[in-house]
RNA sequence: GCUGGAGUGGUGAAAUUGGUAGACACGAUAGCCUUAGGAGCUAUUGCCGCAAGGCGUGGAGGUUCAAGUCCUCUCUCCAGCACCA
């Protein structure tokens, strides 16, 4: 036998595979659709490296084994080939970024040719080409008419580098994402498309997906909704007002002053009238000097400066307000303005600390359900410190055998700091003096089992400390209630049980504000109502509005740069904005002197004359040409569909084609897209739906993220740290093969994991040993052992492939080798079985094999083999005995034998019977058996 | 801070969902072989211990005849979002 050679072998059947055209796909109405679909690439100068390829051969994997069983599989590959990169590059080199750019193309392919992937290359497409790019723009062209498409000069993102504004995706921790600069807001005359305007049905239709969980997360999270109620709050001696959005319109009167982003356009409005015009000027340009990333640190002090001479006027009791300007308020969140609840929400009781506003309890916590026929009763908790030992005493009930606060009644005429003390005296001989509050008031409700009454309670708990170190004598009367203890720190923690002294531990050391939920104070006739019924009932009292916001904001759409779609918009003085006509595309991206952008805020485009001047084609007039270019999104947005019908010249996707293979079965890619792309693509697809060009409103079934490939030193792959592995290089060395069963048994396949091409040599040696099987092949004996393995084999792995679990299907079938290996025997029909299991993982050995042992037709076109479920049941199980639980002997019985002789084996166990005797003098409580597995004897 | 996910040998990882923890590989150790290769074969390989045995799935409790798996608390790491009102 030679020894395996995979450069020729491998070469070999490339060649037939491709001469044959195995790969090509028709739509064939008497096969089930499997749609699977890789993430496209963006092309890049540097090639492939070796962790592209995971996702393309796991989809490779599925496609043949769908194939395999009677699918009709579309498993195709394109190109996402607009973008910066090969812009830079045609900058740099004078030459047209369409040159490179097919370059880069021509290489990405032979390295994938080089896998086997089993793409349908007939299908090919590239969002540069023209005939591609004629639908981006004609589905661009719908929006517009549809009115989801507006110009806008609001301040945007803005990268100083690339020159060039971009959506809230395209930002990474407030840097451009592809070149690290920092952002800046900028006003630029934009194109933006009113994704918002779906982000309902954006967020309502992830539930009925089939992706991961934390994508789904993720993409709940970008969209952001909240839900709320606008108000208006006037502004004194003047028709002015603030309107605000709030999430807790239930707060409303613990409004103790508002706050506008320094951006508020009302701020402008009222600067000359301002008291301190000088200051707040100054506060608002150092606002716009700082960048996201400063203005986002939450961990900084919060800053601010009042508006002296204008006041607002809280709607639901005319209380006049301080108006502050402050950078923690951002103008495109909600309306750019809040009313400042300090009681109840973080951020504005930091700033009311700092700035000695008023901070008024409006929602007081509740334990427990209300109850019938309460008896109210107002009441304090303490807990007293000692700061010579550093222990707090709280008290212990006789009665009720539990640690708690030491608590008593508020009487008339007195508050609740007075009545702790007195109580604390009373109670434990203490003399003590107030530190702070631990809480608001709360509510609690219990029944009272001492006096037998349903008990409505309302009380703060305090924090005091004792100024005498001696005791006074203690009641007999008191004593005989309770007894007080001195505890450290965690004791205290460990003992206190009820609910409302665990909530006032938590603000020991430094205040909680109260954010949650709760019954009214303080807020007239509201007050009892609970949050949720206030929030409504007060919002309609204030003549406000519940409104929704999201934190989703429209899809700024337009580049400053050449490399893009060009937006096929004219403008014209006498009818505006006219989209160009059907007949007229693609608007072809025209050549250019210069691809430098401008960086005023027009792209390279508006230098062309030629070009940009045009007639309107809705009056014939002279018009201009808009010169911004789509960004590179757009294609990726629907390229999905163009596969199914790549060269229709009529429309974007022809219908009935569109009906067999829509939707997207199974969709493979970076989990980096999770808001960006996939949120682009889904939004694309329910237009599309919309109008009526697809069927199915959401595009992709089922999502699966794949795992990085890192370099063998942990970190990412990357040219700038020298580590870049390259497949071809690989290749050459080990084969396809290797290579992509490796990539498969790394480990589970969405999780990252390092290259190491020593691990490689596991799967190389397993392929080595497939080999060297072919020896044992014969015709006469059919071993029980391989026949079990392989039914094993046959099961496991069809199942670990539709749970993409590579890994543990690859295990198996390295244990059906070593049992053949130790068999020494394999009959040719079960070898060719295992062939066939294994050909989607390492489809250019199992041919080579296949053909040798006489067949003449390709693998992937076999049917994926039958196992034989009565061969699954093994004759006779290895039975764990376990006597009180750990294992004493293990016992091959038969594999039908019944719990009685079981147990009878198992105690005339030499073992066993010793283990008995020793922990239970022999006595047998109980006898468990689980079938085929273990049997536990309990004694004792 | 919020959300999602994960912690198992020297390493990558398995574990039929509550039933013998560490399958399958990598690496390591010892031996054999020789077409000296990134080869192959055999044996060993969770930790402690000469052994009997004990311990062991981030940590602490709990439920159970039985826990990596379920419950409570807690720590660490990764990813996404983040002054979102």
């Amino acid at each position: 036998m030679n020894r395996y050679d995979h450069k020729t072998v491998e070469q070999k059947w490339r060649d037939a595979w491709n001469e044959a055209k195995v790969y090509r796909t028709t739509e064939d109405s008497n096969k089930e659709k499997f749609y699977i679909l890789d993430m496209f690439p963006y092309p890049s100068g540097a090639g492939l490296h070796v962790g592209h390829p995971k996702g393309y051969i796991a989809t490779d994997i599925i496609s043949r084994y769908k194939k395999m069983n009677g699918f009709n599989v579309l498993h195709p590959m394109g190109w996402d080939a607009f973008g910066l990169p090969a812009e830079q590059h045609a900058l740099k080199n004078k030459v047209h970024p369409s040159i490179n750019t097919n370059e880069n193309i021509a290489r990405y392919k032979e390295q994938l040719e080089k896998i086997s992937i089993n793409y349908d290359w007939e299908r090919e497409l590239s969002t540069t080409d023209p005939d591609f790019y004629k639908w981006t723009q004609w589905a661009f062209i719908q929006m517009f008419k549809k009115g989801l498409v507006y110009e806008s000069n609001e301040p945007i993102n803005w990268c100083p580098s690339c020159k060039t504004g971009l959506a809230n995706e395209d930002l990474e921790d407030g840097r451009c994402e592809r070149c690290d600069s920092e952002i800046e807001k900028k006003p630029i005359r934009q194109w933006i498309i009113k994704i918002t305007d779906y982000a309902d049905r954006l967020l309502d239709d992830i539930d009925k997906l089939d992706w991961q969980e934390s994508i789904k997360e993720s993409q709940r999270n970008w969209i952001g909704k909240s839900e709320g109620a606008e108000i208006d709050f006037k502004i004194k001696d003047s028709d002015d007002k603030i309107k605000v959005f709030t999430t807790r319109p239930d707060t409303l009167f613990g409004a103790t002053y508002m706050v506008l982003a320094p951006e508020h356009s009302l701020v402008q409005e009222w600067l000359s009238k301002l008291e301190n015009k000088a200051e707040v000027e100054k506060y608002i340009k150092e606002t716009g000097k700082k960048t996201h990333i400063e203005r986002g640190d939450m961990t900084k002090e919060k800053t601010g400066v009042e508006l002296k001479g204008v006041k607002a006027v809280n709607p639901v009791n005319s209380d006049e307000l301080p108006i502050y300007i402050a950078d923690y308020v951002m103008a495109d969140y909600g309306t750019g303005a809040i009313m400042a609840v300090p009681a109840h929400d973080e951020r504005d009781y930091e700033f009311a600390k700092k700035y000695g506003i008023d901070v008024r309890q409006v929602v007081r916590k509740v334990f427990g359900e209300p109850l019938e026929n309460p008896v109210p009763r107002v009441a304090v908790g303490a807990v007293i410190y000692n700061h010579k030992t550093g222990k707090y005493l709280i008290q212990y009930s006789k009665e009720f055998k539990e640690h708690s606060f030491v608590f008593g009644g508020v009487e008339d005429e007195e508050d609740y700091i007075k009545a702790a003390i007195r109580e604390t005296l009373e109670e434990t001989g203490y003399k003590t003096k107030f530190i702070k509050y631990l809480t608001d008031e709360t509510e609690a409700h219990f029944y009272h089992p001492g006096k037998k009454v349903n008990r409505a309670l309302f009380s703060r708990r305090v924090l005091l400390e004792v100024t005498d170190d001696t005791p006074e004598t203690v009641s007999e009367e008191e004593l005989k209630k309770h007894t007080p203890v001195w505890l450290t720190e965690s004791e205290l923690f460990e003992k206190i049980i009820t609910d409302g002294d665990k909530f006032a531990l938590e603000s020991l050391h430094d205040t909680k504000v109260y954010t949650g939920k709760g019954n009214l104070c303080n807020s007239s006739k509201f007050d009892g109502m609970n949050s949720e019924e206030a929030k409504k009932a007060i919002t309609e009292f204030v003549g406000g509005k519940m409104t929704i916001s999201y934190k989703l904001r429209d899809w700024v759409f337009a580049r400053q740069r050449y490399w893009g779609e060009p937006i096929p918009l004219i403008h014209c003085v006498e009818c505006g904005v006219v989209p160009v006509p059907d007949d007229e595309l693609p608007l072809v991206l025209p050549e250019v002197e210069s691809y430098e952008p401008t960086g005023t805020g027009e792209s390279p485009l508006a230098g062309i004359d030629e070009w940009v001047n045009t007639k309107c084609p809705s009056c014939g007039g002279d018009a201009k040409r808009e010169t911004n270019t789509m960004p590179q999104w757009a294609g990726s947005s629907w390229y999905y569909l163009r596969y199914i019908d790549p060269h229709n010249d009529s429309a974007l996707v022809d219908k009935e084609k569109e009906k067999y293979w829509s939707p997207v079965d199974f969709y493979v890619g970076g989990a980096e897209h999770a808001t960006r792309h996939l949120i682009y693509a889904r939004f694309w697809h329910k237009f599309l739906f919309d109008i009526g060009v697809v069927s199915y409103s959401e595009p992709f079934t089922k999502l699966q993220t794949v795992g990085l490939i890192m370099a063998e030193d942990g970190r990412k792959m990357s040219k700038r740290w020298g580590n870049v592995i390259n497949p071809d290089d690989v290749i050459d060395e080990y084969g396809a093969d290797a290579f992509r069963t490796y990539e498969m048994f790394m480990g589970p396949f969405d999780q990252a994991v390092s290259w190491s091409t020593k691990g490689l040599l596991g799967p190389k040696r397993f392929l080595d040993k497939v080999w060297k099987a072919q020896e044992y092949v014969n015709e006469s004996t059919s071993n029980n052992n391989v026949q079990k393995q392989l039914n094993k084999t046959i099961k496991k792995v069809g199942e670990d492939i539709s749970d993409m679990k590579y890994n543990t299907a690859i295990s198996q079938m390295m244990i059906f080798v070593n049992t053949i290996e130790k068999e020494k025997s394999v009959t040719k029909n079960d070898f060719e079985s295992f062939l066939k299991v294994l050909s989607p993982f390492a489809p250019h050995i199992t041919q080579e094999l296949w053909s040798k042992l006489g067949n003449e037709t390709f693998l992937i076109e076999e049917q994926w083999p039958e196992y034989d479920k009565g061969n699954l049941i093994e004759d006779t199980v290895t039975i764990a005995v376990q006597v009180n639980g750990k294992v004493r002997a293990e016992l091959t019985v038969p594999a039908g034998i019944s719990e009685k002789d079981i147990k009878v084996l198992a105690m005339a166990d030499e073992a066993v019977d010793n283990w008995v005797k020793k922990t239970g003098n022999g006595l047998v409580k109980q006898f468990i058996y689980i079938t085929g597995r273990v049997a536990n004897i309990v004694v004792q």
